[in-house]
DNA sequence: TTGACATATGAATATATGTTCATTTGATGG
DNA sequence: CCATCAAATGAACATATATTCATATGTCAA
């Protein structure tokens, strides 16, 4: 392993050794945290889920709140549900979503509190 | 303003008056958030933060930590910062970087606790 | 079984984003 | 001043993403 590839001098090597061996080296980790993350970074998919902080709703009931098309909406909801952010409940056509856990919840009015200051 | 635009059914149309009602109608504050979340949500600026979760670091340091190149580090840094998740200092030819706020390494850690489980 | 309805899906498109490369800016020491 | 080094910047490119449109799937009721 070459953990030494000179490409530019370091102004705290020590720091750098220690940061480095602090590091998860499974990329992945990353990745998934990034996707799990990314899932709030859209203004349509905070909003979904904002208002299903305030109740269960069906994809078509979703579309009218937002005032968004039926097929965006859906979409969305998808890529929330990948992220696990949101679960799905089919009862005859309608499918009910809902937010899978209280801590989606809580990120959220935790992202709300950093933006006011 | 035209509340009423009956595109079709609604399934439950009490409770889409109440979310309706209950969502924040600005938009800014649905962008702005997404914004916030979205600075969390790449796998490299993901790893600068939690890097900088071990120490303050300028960027070639970092650049050596990530085994990136500093461009690309500095334009993650950028990002960064108009996220308000870092805060730059100035010493010399080195600029420094490191967490704004403790709540950045709080809400890592309770992504990394949701993508645990 | 047919028609109507709710939702899902896929293709297409426009826009956003991340990385690289080349260059510039800013600061230091000789 | 000048050479050198750290960092920032902008253009270019490739990739990812959000939305729309058209259509498919699945469920119910008549």
């Amino acid at each position: 392993m070459e953990d030494t590839i000179f490409t530019q001098r370091l102004i705290q090597p020590d720091t750098v050794s220690l940061v480095k061996q602090r590091l998860p080296g499974n990329e992945d980790l990353f990745q998934e945290l990034a996707f799990f993350f990314k899932a709030f970074g859209d203004a349509t998919r905070l909003k979904i889920l904002f208002a299903l902080c305030a109740s269960p709703l069906c994809v078509g009931d979703l579309a009218a709140v937002l005032a968004m098309n039926q097929s965006a909406v859906s979409h969305q909801l998808k890529a929330l549900s990948r992220a696990r952010l949101v679960s799905a409940r089919k009862n005859g056509k309608v499918v009910y979503y809902r937010l899978r856990h209280e801590q989606v919840k809580n990120l959220l009015a935790q992202g709300f509190e950093q933006i006011r200051s």
